[in-house]
DNA sequence: ACAACTGATCTCGGATCCCATATCGTGAAA
DNA sequence: TTTCACGATATGGGATCCGAGATCAGTTGT
């Protein structure tokens, strides 16, 4: 009864089902829920202490999303990702949100730019703290603090770039992917953070000098760079999966 | 009763609430139903001889791909689609699908080249037909032999670029438009359609050379030049909708 | 006359019930 | 012994029922 309670609190605000999706993909991702095996509705309604009605069109969502495969009358499967999958991704964000890095050095207005240069500041504080003798990232706070930069960094270039159909396919082809997996396949080497950082100051002098074509060069650069270095990571994981297994 | 008939035979083999939300857009995107306009479950439900709960996922599937708005207990509002988000929408694919054809140029397989040949000659023979003196188009028979191998044309292209990712970003991206609107706004003007086989023609030759920053150029200003095309036919129907009204 | 309160009604979201179909096991016949 | 057929069971899809919240109209009080 608590977790019902849990439950209602968690979707305040907001449909069930899509708080039963998020939740259902998140355990996926994290591997909670195994790659390859069959989701049962009646299952995951006990499991949430929810009726079925939720549940099927949280799958029916993810079904959509293209995470689960769904066999009428047969079930849900859970389709995993692969490294393919992951530099795949990538790279279609590479193309996107180099064209956006394009448009936003046409068109970006000056609260963006302030916006921009905000988080880019924030990035080298980051480098900063992880670069002093005793950092530990105690609680993760250094991560939190790189993902927050970076999540208004991309939304600003996104805002900037002024194409709803653009941020629409970008803001889909992440979700596609583990989130939040940036930071931690950049926080093992001091130097990949202190490139991650130059990446976005060199992203925003480019915006800042107009200069479309060398802002879309590097930004479809940057996110190359981050596709390497998280496939790379996941390849590992998935190396210690199989030998644990 | 034989109006459920209907629906159930239409349904055969595949999820009702698909075939609900395929045929609600399809609605919409005829202008059989308003944009702006409210849609009540029950009624819609009524309407197709079902329950309402088909209904339900059909219309928070539309949700999810942005055409209808979401208002918990108010309904489902029907966003409509502006000259600007047309001309956004073929933005993206047009750097989507000019990253497919610089892919394509580079892994192109033979059968794939052989096929994609065929859709190329098909255009011509079409414009050939089109320019012969008693082409009127009865029948719509030019339209569905130029949809058939345009779509012949893009598909084999995306596969070929063999990018999962990439494919349904493209998907996705077509699915929030009118389909089948480019022949339409190409059939005015043999001038036109000389120019999108031409446009085919010349994507080909440069996959064939292995040209992929060339097959890039060229779909990415195909795609462009559609844009402008089907734009420009959308904001004078909106201007006829308007005067009737 | 206008504003605020109250309840009737409407609509959606979740729960429960029912049915069609696919799978799997058991038994009978070749 | 093997194979085919039939039935028991499990599972998902659709229909129906119920409850919560929101709108709107009517009434009442200032």
């Amino acid at each position: 009864m608590s977790r019902t309670q849990d439950v209602l609190a968690a979707t305040s605000e907001g449909a069930l089902s899509e708080y039963l999706a998020e939740e259902i993909h998140r355990r996926i991702l994290t591997g909670d829920i195994r790659v390859g095996s069959w989701l049962r509705q009646d299952t995951l309604a006990a499991e949430f202490n929810v009726s079925r009605t939720p549940v099927r069109e949280a799958v029916r969502a993810l079904g959509g999303r293209g995470v689960l495969e769904i066999i009428p009358r047969r079930g849900a499967l859970v389709i995993g990702s692969t490294p393919r999958d992951i530099r795949e991704n990538y790279e279609v964000r590479a193309e996107l949100e180099g064209f956006a890095a394009e448009l936003a050095a046409e068109r970006i207005q000056t609260a963006q730019l302030t916006a921009l240069r905000a988080a880019v500041d924030d990035f080298d504080g980051i480098v900063a703290a992880a670069a002093a003798p005793d950092a530990a990232d105690r609680d993760g706070e250094l991560e939190s603090r790189w993902t927050d930069a970076n999540e208004r960094f991309h939304a600003t270039l996104l805002e900037a770039a002024d194409n709803a159909h653009l941020a629409a396919s970008v803001r889909e082809s992440r979700r596609r992917l583990p989130h939040n997996t940036t930071f931690a396949a950049l926080s093992g080497s001091q130097r990949q953070l202190t490139i991650n950082a130059a990446d976005h100051r060199a992203i925003l002098e480019a915006i800042e000098a107009s200069d479309g074509e060398k802002a879309r060069r590097l930004a479809r650069q940057h996110l190359l760079r981050a596709a390497d270095l998280v496939t790379r990571r996941f390849e590992r994981e998935l190396e210690v999966q199989r030998r644990a297994r």
